[in-house]
DNA sequence: GTCCAGCCATACCGCTGCGTATGCAAAGGC
DNA sequence: GCCTTTGCATACGCAGCGGTATGGCTGGAC
């Protein structure tokens, strides 16, 4: 283990460690350079400043998503597959819940996760009209409780809840 | 508008306020009493430090989400009406919101934030049950909707998308 | 090997918040 | 009206983080 040099994306990726195991107040420049075994002088000549840092981090995470949503919608299977694999694929991604944390105490961070469920939104629409659903309260209802059930007491499975109300939706048919 | 003398409780309503519009940076010594025109010598005379402040604050908001569950068993109506009465109360309710982007990032405020959930999903269950669903699934989706919907962009009555998915759980029987 | 540029450590300042100590003022009992 | 209790202002020391300045190390070009 022969001491690495650092690159800017070894900061970003470290960045996004920390905030999952700890939070978003470990997205500083010193608590994360302690984390890493280094000094804030490698910090401060690979970013301006915090906000600069914290701006890479959360875009790095936005690119991997919208990447995602890019993906699913080239994946195969039928809309009812997709559906079911999508719920399932956003609820299991911790970064997708850390980023969503940090978001509801930084208005940046909200408007850039806001960008992805937007996407997100759109494609749940897209793949409930050609399940013949065209209310667009069905694909907020849907997603909602993938970003809500996570939080929740007691749900030790909630990608089997989702499934239940996508079963539900299909019944309407 | 004379010089008003300070309570705790007063503290811990002006603690509530600044949660709800600055977020939970404001719930400190120093900038709340900026805030609210006074300095930190009155804080520290209420509280012994800042985690008693802040556990004092969620524990107000607490007993109060634990009595609004309570007075919702006691709300007439049928079940249909309770449900779509309950989830509307929860969906307006800024204090809720407030506390769980508070929850994001603190452990201690997480778990009272999950105490009330627990009552929450109970009660969703039982309502349910009362119109012949019994898969704890359906309550654990409902409820994740309502958390989950008011992040979501381009929802803007997320009461309505409520209705909507009431609607269709009620379309089961 | 030399040298230059990329990368990092250290030291320092300013600011802000925490917590304490102490003195002052305003109520309210008597 | 006096005095005790209650409530608050002020001043202080301390710690942690942001940001800068500066110097040192190291690896690669040549």
């Amino acid at each position: 283990m022969k001491k690495q040099r650092l690159t800017r994306q070894s900061w970003i990726d470290a960045g996004l460690e920390a905030l999952i195991s700890e939070g978003p107040s470990a997205l500083a420049a010193e608590p994360l350079a302690r984390r890493m075994g280094t000094t804030k002088g490698s910090f401060y000549w690979h970013f301006n400043d915090v906000p600069d840092f914290q701006t890479a981090v959360a875009a790095s995470w936005q690119t991997q998503a919208f990447a995602n949503v890019v993906q699913a919608l080239a994946e195969p299977g039928t809309p009812e597959q997709r559906l079911r694999r999508f719920g399932r694929h956003v609820l299991a991604d911790q970064q997708d819940q850390a980023l969503r944390a940090w978001a509801q105490t930084d208005q940046r961070i909200q408007e850039m996760v806001v960008a992805v469920d937007a996407e997100r939104l759109t494609y749940l629409g897209n793949l409930l009209r050609h399940l013949g659903i065209t209310n667009p309260d069905f694909a907020a209802a849907a997603l909602g409780a993938v970003i809500g059930m996570p939080q929740l007491p007691g749900v030790k499975n909630p990608g089997d809840a989702f499934d239940t109300l996508i079963d539900l939706v299909l019944a309407l048919q």
